[in-house]
DNA sequence: CCGCATCCTCATGGATACTG
DNA sequence: CAGTATCCATGAGGATGCGG
């Protein structure tokens, strides 16, 4: 099995991270470098063997590389996996009518992942000037800081503290899906703090169009 | 199997797209509707009744969609599956070091997939102005029609007339990796007729420029 | 605990044969 | 031509073990 033996980008694309887990894994790494505990805790479900497994095929491509902790070790992209950050933003934009349902039971969900769905969001709205949004819904606080260089989303202190959240209400299912105004968040209940335009411009436009092709 | 169970963009497009074999189908979907016939050519080495299922579960999906053609049906993506065009751009621009390579033994080539990998190159370079450029090297000629609307790769009728081209020598190797300026392609032994300037623009520069992170 | 390696079971993929 | 059906090899998922 495993390679698709076709001198093609796509098919060579998926020799490389076309296998089950491995873009998840990538996934995790793009938010962070991570021990391997955390890499489980990040993929419910995931087999140790597997992910080592894993691992050392990221290794020997020149994707991951691992780096010595004090004590143990972590996993970190090099610069080309890095280049995969665009890979998964475009997945991300082109999920949206999918996502737009919500979580489906039994569906997991880590702050982290809304992380990686705003960078995806925000790079194709290229926003041009920094800002930054606190939204607060049930679940948890979340303040989020974008701008040309980067975005970070952090939970605020104040607010609850597990990192994994469950079952996330509609707010966050909107957020993550990028299917909601700051208006329609306002009526939901929603608190939004900081530059309400911003927001839209972000939030907005861009993505309700994107829906329309579902 | 099948589902992560995840709440994340990139988790629920696997889910979607993510078996083996379903993202090649999309691209060769992407160049044309095909009959299942055309699939089978189009993917060398693939299993029956594997196409039949993923094609059932790529229309179950909303990705694919069954016209009715004369004598039989073709199958042809739904407008949410064209969505995936951009995806496939992303990978393809992603591998160029792993392609820069060239072609590994026992690997095919169709001239399709050089299609595709313009595609992602010219959108990347976001060619703003028609342009024609001819390409003629030892295995074959080819017409690349570039602009805003889009790009035409066609093969010169006066040229070898057969759709499939085996190993490809490193003159398609370099081109369909991108890494080639026409200074170096005519150092190689090609003839290129058209604009050489937009020619460069397309090729030169920003391919050179991803390369280096190989 | 962290970072795997081993073992086992079963779903999935691959190759071939066959049918409307 | 356009798929189904069948069989077998492989890889995923889960539990457990084990050295540092």
């Amino acid at each position: 099995m495993s390679s698709y033996h076709q001198f093609c980008g796509v098919a060579r694309s998926l020799d490389l991270i076309g296998d089950r887990w491995t873009l998840l894994i990538v996934r995790e790494l793009l938010v962070r470098p991570r021990r391997f505990s955390e890499l489980v805790a990040g993929l419910p479900g995931v087999a140790t063997n597997l992910l080592s497994g894993r691992l050392t095929e990221l290794q020997r491509d020149g994707i991951v590389e691992r780096r010595l902790a004090e004590r143990g070790s972590v996993y970190a992209l090099t610069p080309w996996g890095e280049g995969l950050r665009e890979v998964l933003a475009s997945l991300i934009r082109w999920c949206v009518p999918a996502m737009a349902t919500g979580p489906l039971k039994d569906d997991t969900f880590h702050a982290d992942w809304l992380h990686i769905a705003l960078d995806a969001f925000l790079a194709d709205a290229r926003a041009a000037r920094s800002t930054t949004v606190a939204l607060t819904c049930a679940e948890a606080r979340f303040v989020i800081t974008a701008g040309p260089e980067g975005t970070k989303v952090r939970e605020d202190p104040d607010a609850r503290a597990e990192a994994e959240l469950r079952a996330p209400g509609p707010l966050l299912t909107a957020l993550a899906s990028g299917v909601l105004t700051v208006d329609e968040l306002a009526a939901r209940g929603a608190t939004v703090e900081g530059d309400r335009a911003a927001f839209d411009a972000i939030f907005g436009r861009g993505a309700l169009a994107r829906t329309e092709g579902s």
